[in-house]
DNA sequence: ATTAATTATAGCACAAATGCTATAATTAAT
DNA sequence: ATTAATTATAGCATTTGTGCTATAATTAAT
């Protein structure tokens, strides 16, 4: 697996292994239909029973989530699931 | 979040909770597309980086993948992101 | 029928996802 | 400018994903 580490800019961050530029994609891509859907982050929190702080690390790319939470949150926002991948990765990646 | 607990069915077995039908589904999604391209799980193993437990792991829906393993696999499959969630789901899940 | 290849399991170690709770920081309303 | 709402962080506990290694079970070749 093609690996980043994502180095702690600040003492006390963690250490995090994982694709950047796809979790960051994805983030944006979440962040853009819940914002077009017309939630707010509590209001998918509280309906999709996720927490709030995880809705949050996953649109600040924070943490890389499980295929149960996206499937969750597509249900959520109402949209199919193949729209939360509607993105371009760069070419070395896909 | 609309959690089934998996129930071991041995004893010993870990007791795993989550989605079982998208995991299911994106199991069966996976080896339809991986067998398609002509690829074996080693293959698949080899080229991607994951290990060879984890590819099985998933195609026995034993686990529940994160979002970097997923792109990994679709880069590895050579097929945009989306096929990999060409599927459907239960109206109560979406 | 044997053998080889492929797929499935298992257990261990370690990193990481998630919920929870609280708080800080930012943004929007008034 | 204050206040309210929203979003971002943080730390802790627990569960789980992943790699690794080995082995079993299944399937394909010969």
């Amino acid at each position: 697996m093609k690996l980043s580490a994502m180095i702690p800019k600040q003492k006390g961050d963690r250490i995090l292994i994982f694709d950047e530029e796809g979790i960051k994609s994805f983030a944006i891509q979440l962040q853009k239909i819940r914002i077009k859907e017309g939630f707010s982050q509590s209001q998918i929190a509280f309906e999709s029973g996720l927490s709030l702080s995880q809705i949050a690390r996953i649109e600040t790319a924070r943490i890389n989530p499980t295929l149960s939470t996206i499937f969750v949150l597509a249900w959520t926002l109402n949209v199919p699931l193949p729209d939360l991948f509607n993105f371009q990765l760069s070419p070395k990646e896909r």
